[in-house]
DNA sequence: GTGCCACCTCAAGTCAGCTTGAGGTCAAGT
DNA sequence: ACTTGACCTCAAGCTGACTTGAGGTGGCAC
């Protein structure tokens, strides 16, 4: 069998060693064994951590992922937890699409203040209202880059 | 005019003290005056944070918030700004839509194990590829929660 | 006039997901 | 033999948006 070096993986995911390190330490994936000091990954890892890149991008935290059982696992994630993530990337999809629209509206809107648009003027409202505030009260839910 | 202490801006937009304070010192609010030590607001700056609350919702950081003008303008956002990060969001959104599809799709399939499934390990491949690392070479964006 | 309590300041802590730095190891090429 | 450079460990640092805590102040009701 073909044993990679960290930086072999790194060339073939992208991802920096150090960040493999730290995958490590979390449980993320584990190397299949040492030389030396080096460690010595199976091939397996690149899609664990196509899946691990994955799942991050869908909004899981390293924890959600490491929780999903361990690192050799055919069945990476639980069909149950999948369908709901998918649920609630859905709404976040919609309201960031609303948030779009609303900007648009109002980058063209013709009035010369956007206070003097209506649409504006609710949707600054409903954020007082705590539309917008961070899901914090839903049970916090890790953040995704823009 | 009707002069507000912190604890009522607070009521009024569910923003906590400390946060408040936090945005002051960050210049995107100021204070009208001071009671003694205390701290006394215009009924604006409650819009004024709603706002706040929105552009932070739109991925805007507290950063960009603050560099859009002082306080008490009556132009709270420059249109180019608003449409281009309008159209951001519009691509996070369809990304965001692909993914929960993806997920729905693994969710669903009858594949006894996900890595038989073709469009599963097309989308771990893409993954290793780059195609959902974090935008830090397109210019480090704030984060929004999932 | 006194007690309460909402407010104040300033420093330090929190969270995730890494990165950076110092100091060390080791295998291979010249 | 020696250098190079890719790897190692461990601790500390970074970012953003706040929160928390200790210790202090002062306006208002009684």
């Amino acid at each position: 069998m073909n044993l990679l070096d960290i930086g072999d993986v790194r060339a073939r995911t992208g991802l920096s060693a150090s960040a493999l390190r730290y995958y490590e330490e979390r449980g993320l994936i584990e190397a299949a064994g040492r030389r030396g000091l080096r460690r010595l990954y199976t091939e397996d890892v690149v899609d664990r951590l196509g899946l691990i890149t994955l799942a991050k991008a869908a909004g899981f935290s390293l924890e959600e992922i490491a929780a999903l059982g361990p690192p050799q696992k055919g069945e990476p994630l639980d069909r149950d937890v999948m369908a709901s993530r998918a649920g609630e990337l859905r709404g976040l999809s919609k309201r960031l699409l609303a948030m779009a629209d609303a900007l648009e509206h109002a980058a063209a809107c013709p009035e010369e203040n956007h206070w003097q648009c209506a649409k504006f003027c609710r949707l600054v409202k409903l954020a007082n209202r705590g539309a917008f505030h961070p899901p914090a009260a839903t049970g916090a839910r890790p953040r995704m880059s823009v």
